[in-house]
RNA sequence: GGCGACGUGGCCAAGUGGCUAAGGCAAGGGUCUGCAAAACCCUGAUCAUGGGUUCAAAUCCCAUCGUCGCCUCCA
């Protein structure tokens, strides 16, 4: 079987072949911190962190950069109001967005760089590009000259005639052609500045991605990935100036997942309707944002709200039920439903990497995963034991990790607290025999308060943490 | 105005030329149960609309309506 990847450059899906073999290189577009993160950043992350863990699944080894740009004109702004120092602020959102990555149980990077470590590599590449004629210096500032670059378009689709014709920018008449986009700006007083060439000033937005990705990657990479509304001018952008600089293919896959949607609208910081990644984990688990991000197909629109978070939060609550210990006095299963059972094993195993293997069909997988929990519960219903119910439990566990997510939940009591538990239990049984059933349900809403769900069945009574 | 994506049962959403259109949530009926929860069994869509291509279309083409994204900072 082979995996297929949906290249935005061409628009159809490819099968997914690497420069080196075994190895993928990817480079993803990480955020630029000048405030907190929204849940549409986070979207970001899990999609090509989901992606990742299953190209590692499939053998691959990863090599996975995403980086920060932390210097920027909105940052340099919102720092000139707040009164705190830009490098300070950007800081500060650099450091919560990681542990936000922690809570998503998303991978760390292999490496995390940021523009403001990589001046010297930047500096020497668009140096590069005004030395081939690719780009040229006004006034301390220093443009890409698009006209130059015969491909500038491919990515998005776009001709420079039609953007030409469109243009709603302010034409600044020093720029050689309208499109031309900035390498290097000039610092104003005051402005976060390092010294270059054509005299102080800072990054462009596009080209610390280019540079950062030859310093980690290479001049040619595999995977190139980001939200679709990065596709242009930034990525566009980025082909044009590491391809002019290098003379060959930049990215060989480029993938771009699709816009976060609240109320029907892009979730954005220029809008404003934004959920940000704290509010998320204030009410929610990380694995319900998850849930929601694997339930469709990651360059779909993705719809939020609460009330689809509940759903599909019942969904993993659903996944997890699949990893419930053996019912109570279970004395075994049937021959024919162990027979079942192990045939749901394999056949989840390959429908598996057949969805995953389709673009990442995680909706597809999931589907598959959904079936497969159904055939543990009727082996679990029939009486199979832990002992028959042990590798299909593992196989579970095994294909939900390689999406992210944790069925198991962390053990919060003690082999003490688990006595108690019993004890009450066991009162409990007496009380209902006796047919006293206010203090049997008292037992029992008093602990489900506490967060442990009691089970009755015909042969006793089961409990588990919700 | 230009470019692109999308419109599948109440909700979320797979499927993109051919067996009975996945799955989850919600709903209804049933089994179990003192009740509850969980679980199991059963029940619903012909795929925005109108044309067309084809032996065959949700899946390809055209038109219409609608939604969204990009074209300016944006995951």
């Amino acid at each position: 079987m082979t995996l297929k990847v949906y290249n935005t450059l061409g628009r159809k899906k490819e099968e997914f072949k690497t420069l080196h073999s075994g190895k993928v290189s990817m480079y993803v577009c990480g955020p630029t911190v000048y405030s907190k993160a929204h849940i549409g950043h986070a979207m970001s992350a899990l999609v090509f962190d989901i992606i990742r863990r299953y190209l590692e699944y499939r053998g691959y080894e990863v090599r996975h950069v995403m980086n920060f740009t932390d210097v920027d004109d909105k940052i340099i702004l919102r720092a000139k109001k707040m009164g705190v120092d830009p490098f300070a602020l950007g800081e500060g959102y650099i450091h919560e967005f990681e542990q936000h990555l922690k809570d998503f149980k998303i991978l760390p990077a292999t490496v995390n760089p940021r523009a403001t470590h990589e001046m010297p590599e930047i500096i020497e590449m668009i140096q590069g590009l005004v030395d081939k004629g690719y780009a040229y210096q006004v006034d301390g500032d220093v443009y890409f000259r698009v006209e130059k670059d015969a491909h500038y378009g491919k990515l998005s689709g776009r001709k420079l005639d039609d953007m030409q014709a469109g243009a709603r920018v302010d034409v600044d008449e020093r720029k050689e052609n309208p499109m031309d986009f900035a390498l290097w700006k000039a610092a104003k007083p005051g402005e976060p500045a390092w010294e270059s060439p054509w005299g102080s000033g800072r990054p462009g937005w596009h080209i610390e991605c280019s540079a950062m990705n030859l310093a980690y990657l290479g001049e040619q990479i595999d995977i190139h990935g980001g939200g679709n509304d990065l596709i242009f001018p930034h990525h566009e952008n980025e082909i044009a100036q590491t391809e002019s600089f290098t003379g060959k293919p930049f990215a060989r896959y480029w993938i771009h997942n699709g816009m976060l949607q609240l109320m029907g609208e892009k979730m954005s910081k220029s809008i404003g309707n934004l959920v940000t990644i704290e509010e998320f984990l204030s009410l929610h688990s990380p694995d319900v944002l998850r849930m929601l991000v694997l339930n469709s197909g990651y360059r779909n629109p993705l719809s939020y709200s609460e009330s689809i978070l509940d759903q599909v939060e019942s969904g993993l609550e659903r996944l997890r039920g699949g990893m419930k210990c053996q019912l109570p006095g279970a004395k075994g299963a049937s021959e024919q439903c162990l027979k079942d059972l192990a045939a749901g094993i394999e056949r989840v195993k390959t429908g598996f990497v057949e969805a995953m293997d389709d673009d990442f069909n995680t909706a597809g997988a999931l589907g598959g995963l959904f079936d497969f929990v159904k055939v543990i519960n009727q082996a679990r219903a029939e009486g199979a034991t832990d002992a028959e119910l042990k590798s299909a439990r593992a196989t579970l566990c095994e294909l939900t990790s390689v999406l992210g997510l944790t069925l198991e939940k962390e053990k919060t009591g003690s082999a003490q607290l688990d006595g108690v538990v019993d004890l009450l239990i066991e009162i409990r049984r007496d009380l209902r025999a006796n047919k006293l059933w206010v203090l049997s349900d008292k037992i029992r809403d008093r602990l489900a308060a506490m967060g442990i769900l009691l089970e009755d069945s015909k042969e006793g009574t089961s409990w588990r943490w919700q």
